[in-house]
DNA sequence: CTGCATCCAAAAAGATACTG
DNA sequence: CAGTATCTTTTTGGATGCAG
């Protein structure tokens, strides 16, 4: 979300889904919802910042949604709104490209 | 091809395909092979160092085939390979999404 | 025409300490 | 537990000039 107008459908589509987390925490939603803590231990390099940061986004987004429980101690649940729902289905192929070939891209040399 | 390691496959192929630059040049690309020249024009927003450096790294992961003409004035033509074809193919329903959501995102105020 | 080299600015990401 | 605030580092993007 960083554009204000698209070329195309997958211009917008990356730009919302881009990013080196984005993907992740919408998979890491997918079956059910999700609270800070456990969100953070499924991705286990990223930082509480980037964490939040991101959730924000999405939220912003339409993607997520974020229910707030008032109890002490706090709790936040995460869920998948139908938007990002829609999204992570269309993902799934992506998913299974990368699933294919991972090894193949692990293996070219970066440096 | 920032990373070395992969949590999934659709980390690896968000990390392949991520960026400002390499899904629209993907796309570009998708029905026959173009010039640079050519795809200057088409990405009429990109800056010629971001270009190259999209296509080499593309060239690298082994998504796009570069073809020199050893002639006066030089001609150079990039083509997708059967990987950034099939590549292609799995960011068709991504970019499906984006066409159905690009009005909803585009509306999404950014500050 | 196709590209490389250099320098610079801006944005993204990361580390760490602190709070309700 | 679920964040905030601040600082530093890394990555990305852009402008310009030069070359085969």
């Amino acid at each position: 979300m960083k554009k204000r107008t698209y070329s195309c459908g997958l211009d917008a589509a990356v730009d919302v889904v881009g990013g080196k987390w984005k993907a992740l925490i919408l998979w890491a939603l997918h079956d059910e919802p999700r609270r800070f803590g456990e969100l953070r231990r499924m991705l286990s390099d990223i930082s509480e910042k980037m964490l939040i940061q991101q959730l924000r986004e999405m939220e912003t987004c339409g993607l997520v949604h974020r229910e707030v429980y008032h109890q002490v101690p706090p709790k936040v649940e995460y869920s998948l709104t139908e938007l990002g729902q829609s999204l992570n289905t269309a993902l799934l192929p992506l998913g299974e490209w990368g699933d294919k070939h991972m090894e193949t891209i692990e293996a070219i040399p970066r440096d």
